[in-house]
RNA sequence: GCGCGGUUAGCUCAGUGGUAGAGCGUUUCAUUGACAUUGAAAAGGUCAGAAGUUCGAUCCUUCUACCGCGCACCA
């Protein structure tokens, strides 16, 4: 094989490059040689003479991915588009930091270690709370910073020596400081409510917590009799076993069916307890019989009316899930739902069940376990949030903070504008302990998260990196917690550091099955990406991911994209290698010169002709352009439009057509222009397929800086 | 119930007020020196349906259908 190719051996090449691009030959290494250079780090970084003091930093914080997670193709994708703004961004001068680090995500860890002690059974309550923690920390070194690895596969650029955990000493420090200042502010307070209660996680949980889960069910109407009178009222109920609780049946003041009942009294079935009909607005009357029984202990709108009607609450239902005392005694003790049927039974008995009908509702239920949510009073910690709403939702009316694309801003601002006081305590162990003395509960995972974009970077500490690198310029995440997530950091931020968190928050698309199912884990309909990664390489994965995030709408995976990222790679590297291993001048000496001059026209040979020169200006300008506008499309955060702009004009334009022609050509002018567009084309490419570019730009001959990471972009 | 997004080639998706585009797939042809993970070409679309604005609508407006999602006080 050598023999054939001596002739065209060239010297001055340090090695040959192999025929197809291998990505496992090179992308560890290429990751290796980034890490040990230190280049990840800002503080390694060249200030750049030309970017004005205050803008000179760029900085990313990943939303830090639970310890209980493994990279899943959201991660992927973000972490994607995250490495290539951070990537673009450093080529340009910025001093850039992506800071990475994992959350502890109280709950759902929580439940991880819960069930593998239940393999032995073995419960947290037998080991106590000090012993489960040690296990949960253990569990935390073992499996915690996997994910983390899976990032350094996929190329990303995060600097390893400022990892954060938000269970750090130095974050549990800015945990206690945000609250104490909340309290001092008088914004936090503890009060009995009706809250959203776990049975299976035993804990609280925030409104925006719960998911909610269609379930065919039954609307039972039951026949209240009226007291010291014929007849009876008639209530439509799907819970019938929470009308042990019940202390009032409420109708609309408008309701003329019912106009003269009001004030009237039933004799409450089963309890024997008189209770009053009384009226309220908030009442529908289209809903059931438009008569409704009031249970002010366990469902969120009776609490409020039963609050507002000073109306007694009967707690029936005990925090595990089953029937308290106060149901009494032919209840007590009972699960729910043997609960429900017990009660059913015995208004048939008594012939008090007018009818029943196929009803289709949904229930809520906990977003870490799927669990049933009993609603139920509780003294739990509350942060007022009037005036942090206030703040978020100056903070992106004004514009200081932006959503891409812009129609989030609705799910944010309609969340905070209807908002009601944060439940910030839960009944779990793992998680950042409440300070103030005898508090055994920690605080929801969110307060701390809440608090990322700062306190990873020192807060409530005056530190160099908080003054360096804060606010950050970019948030990027998934929809679903813009809520939960994104609005939190923005009025932590405003709060506890006077400025906005980030000036831009990229909600990118959903990567959904083919089918536009969700991808899951459980359903055995998810991807991982790490398989992909071993089949195609990190480069093309990336490219896979990218190609397809379009105008940030969700995305169904086609794997397609991944194999067509694997062939550009080729593609790539064999221009390289094109241009790097065979000069154009001696491939000229070859006899089959004449014929390839012929593709190109009659006067291509040897000298460049004028219309070489036209066709090399053209390119030039082609080339340009693409800069231009992959650049403005990253820059607003168009990253697929990015991708296929890049893909085309290497592939078609580049490839296709001038490196075709310019066989035929034996000039100078070919070989810099070559030689220049291939340098400007990794670059390019360089965000968005990192390892690839970075190995062609280590075999080139001549190169100005010591990684292609690092060039001048 | 309110709101948001989608509907363009067989599949996954771009796009524009004036002959409709890409990737993959299909068909035909080519090719010993960058690359078969290739090249040249072809077939394939009433741009969901209806009405309106316009000289002209796939694009703007309204309505309808279907799909997906979010929110709600889902008794």
């Amino acid at each position: 094989m050598l023999k054939n190719k001596k002739s065209f051996k060239i010297i001055s090449m340090p090695k040959e490059l192999s025929k197809t691009y291998n990505p496992k030959e090179v992308e560890d290494k290429i990751y290796q040689l980034w890490e040990k250079s230190g280049y990840f780090n800002p503080d390694n970084l060249p200030a750049a003479s030309s970017i004005k003091q205050q803008v000179s930093s760029y900085t990313i914080v990943v939303p830090p991915p639970n310890v209980t997670g493994s990279l899943h193709m959201g991660h992927a994708l973000n972490a994607a588009i995250q490495d290539i703004l951070i990537r673009k961004k450093r080529m340009e001068g910025y001093k850039t930091l992506w800071l990475p680090g994992t959350d502890h995500a109280g709950i759902a860890t929580q439940n991880v270690v819960e069930k593998e002690l239940k393999k032995q059974n073995v419960s947290r309550h037998d080991l106590g709370r000090e012993k489960f923690l040690e296990k949960v920390w253990e569990w935390k070194e073992k499996y915690g910073g996997i994910i983390l690895n899976q990032f350094k596969k996929l190329g990303c650029s995060m600097d390893w020596s400022r990892v954060r955990f938000t269970m750090d000493e130095q974050y549990q420090k800015a945990v206690n400081e945000a609250f104490l200042r909340y309290y001092k502010k008088g914004w936090l307070y503890k009060a009995e409510r009706v809250i959203n209660w776990c049975v299976r996680c035993q804990t609280s949980l925030s409104d925006l917590e719960l998911e909610y889960k269609e379930e065919r069910s039954k609307l039972w109407h039951i026949k209240y009799p009226l007291l010291n009178e014929k007849g009876f009222i008639i209530v439509a109920t799907t819970r019938p076993e929470t009308m042990l609780g019940d202390s009032a049946i409420a109708v609309n003041p408008k309701d003329k069916r019912y106009k003269n009942l009001i004030g009237k009294k039933v004799l409450l079935p089963i309890q024997n307890r008189e209770i009053p009909i009384i009226a309220d607005e908030e009442i529908d009357m289209e809903f059931g019989t438009g008569a409704v029984k009031l249970t002010p202990a366990h469902d969120l709108l009776d609490a409020r009316i039963g609050e507002k009607h000073k109306l007694p609450v009967y707690k029936v239902i005990g925090p595990l899930g089953k029937m308290a005392p106060e149901a009494g005694q032919l209840c007590a003790g009972l699960k729910v739902l043997e609960c429900r049927e017990k009660v059913m039974v015995e208004l048939k008995n008594q012939n008090l069940i007018e009818k029943e009908e196929d009803y289709n509702h949904n229930v809520a239920v906990c977003y870490r376990c799927n669990g049933v949510i009993e609603p139920q009073p509780s003294l739990q910690w509350f942060l007022k949030m009037n005036e942090l709403a206030k703040l978020a939702i100056k903070a992106v009316k004004s514009g200081e903070v932006k959503f891409h694309p812009k129609n989030w801003e609705k799910i944010y601002f309609s969340w905070l504008e209807n908002i009601r006081d944060w439940n910030v305590s839960r009944q779990i162990w793992w998680g950042h302990k409440i300070p103030l003395e005898g508090e055994t509960d920690v605080l929801d995972t969110w307060f701390s998260s809440a608090l990322w974009p700062f306190a990873t970077l020192g807060w409530p500490d005056k530190t160099k990196d908080l003054k360096e690198f804060y606010p950050t310029q970019v948030i990027s995440t998934a929809r679903d917690i813009i809520n939960l997530w994104v609005a939190r950091m923005i009025f932590s931020g405003l709060e506890f550091t006077g400025q906005k968190p980030f000036s831009d928050v990229i909600i990118h698309g959903t990567i959904l099955t083919k089918d536009g199912k969700r991808m899951s884990k459980s359903l055995g309909t998810g991807i991982d990406p790490m398989i992909l990664i071993e089949k195609y390489g990190a480069d093309a994965t990336r490219f896979g991911l990218i190609w397809q995030a379009m105008g940030n709408q969700d995305i169904h995976w086609d794997e397609n994209a991944v194999i067509a990222g694997k062939k550009f790679a080729n593609k790539v590297w064999n221009v390289a290698r094109f241009i790097l291993m065979n000069k154009p001048s001696q491939i000229n000496t070859d006899s089959n010169a004449d014929t390839r001059g012929k593709n190109i026209g009659e006067n291509q040979r040897g000298n460049p002709s004028k219309s070489a020169f036209d066709e090399d200006k053209e390119f030039i300008k082609k080339l340009n352009t693409t800069k231009k506008q992959v650049s403005k499309q990253v820059d607003t955060y168009e990253f697929g439009q990015a991708l296929h702009s890049l893909y085309d004009f290497v592939w078609h334009e580049f490839a296709d057509k001038y490196i075709e022609s310019s066989k035929g050509r034996n000039d100078e002018e070919v070989k810099i222009v070559l030689n220049n567009a291939l340098l400007e084309v990794i670059k390019m490419l360089h965000p968005f397929m990192p390892h690839l570019t970075e190995e062609i730009y280590q075999n080139l001959p001549n190169k100005n800086k010591e990684f292609l990471m690092i060039e001048k972009w």
